[in-house]
DNA sequence: TAGCGTTACTTGCCACGGCAACCAAGTACC
DNA sequence: GGTACTTGGTTGCCGTGGCAAGTAACGCTA
């Protein structure tokens, strides 16, 4: 297994040391304005928004943690929070009774609609408004890949298949 | 405040959804194969580097933060633990009384050395080998405007300027 | 219907990171 | 030279996430 594994050249250098670092940065942009703005995290509103997508506004946890690319002890805990400030509810899953179904509440979609605007704002701001069409159509070719890399290795079961599924942001609201 | 802001268009979505998603499942995976392969995380990965390529294989505690995109309580914590292992020390800084100098022992020089092919190959297996060269220059050229915008921020005033300064990987070993 | 393995979560314990408060050393001003 | 302000770094407390263990329901076999 102590394959040589060449180094990097300029180019592939220059791509992990700007995706390393954006993965770095991004995540706590969007907590800080998230938070500032509406009081929930940014993997809270990911999940909000699975929910507000999602057919009677209510999902299995299970499937949510697949969109929201979390561990189900996460989620687990994270929906206890969020049902503690009553955004979401668990709601008995009919014909199975280990399942919970959650659902958004309205005080959920609530706290989702106020913090989308500014949300959206900030993302334009920092990310998509800094970018040509064309070079988001490159981003997103280069990236998909590697995100579905990601969310298939084996060497890394937390979100299992969670790159296919994951089709829904706020981003169409 | 309140100005309307745009919803997003495909191509925008579709880049933002791979960004966030990626920026979701790099970090786990890498601490994931750093961790087993050399019980270092990823961010202890990224200061040994920063050390090990600078002069005398020392770095001021701020300056290091700065390269990390870490505020300074973490740094602070990481490398304390780092010193109880015995992978960096601190040194007194000769002519500032206040600050301290962090080194980088043999130890930590050899769990980096050892941690570095296993790392390069993930890197490889799961971003960089699924890129075209000319994909990788569009990544670069899209990611590192977003990049510098994040760490100039003022709004986010964690890591200023760590954009330009964090030419500091072990890309180049 | 009893028993066994599996599935769908939930909980306990621990490690890590953020913020705010703190301390010590430098600097400015008089 | 003393007093106020700033800089560089550390510590305490708390919230959050991971893993492993626990619990409850399901489903298959006999």
């Amino acid at each position: 297994m102590t394959t040589r594994v060449p180094r990097m050249n300029d180019a592939e250098s220059r791509a992990w040391l700007a995706l390393v670092g954006t993965s770095q940065l991004l995540p706590a942009a969007l907590d800080a304005q998230l938070q500032a703005d509406s009081g929930i995290t940014h993997f809270e509103f990911m999940a909000l928004s699975a929910l507000n997508t999602a057919p009677e506004l209510t999902l299995r946890t299970s499937d949510l943690a697949v969109r929201t690319y979390a561990t189900l002890p996460r989620l687990s805990k994270v929906v206890s929070r969020m049902e503690a400030r009553g955004l979401v509810e668990r709601v008995p899953c009919p014909g199975d009774a280990r399942a919970s179904n959650i659902r958004l509440t309205r005080d959920g979609r609530k706290a989702l609609l106020l913090a989308l605007p500014g949300h959206l704002a900030l993302v334009r701001a920092e990310v998509i408004g800094r970018l040509s069409e064309p070079q988001l159509e490159a981003l997103a070719e280069a990236l998909e890949p590697v995100l579905e890399a990601l969310a298939d290795d084996p060497r890394f079961p937390w979100a299992r298949g969670g790159a296919r599924r994951a089709e829904t942001d706020a981003t169409a609201g």
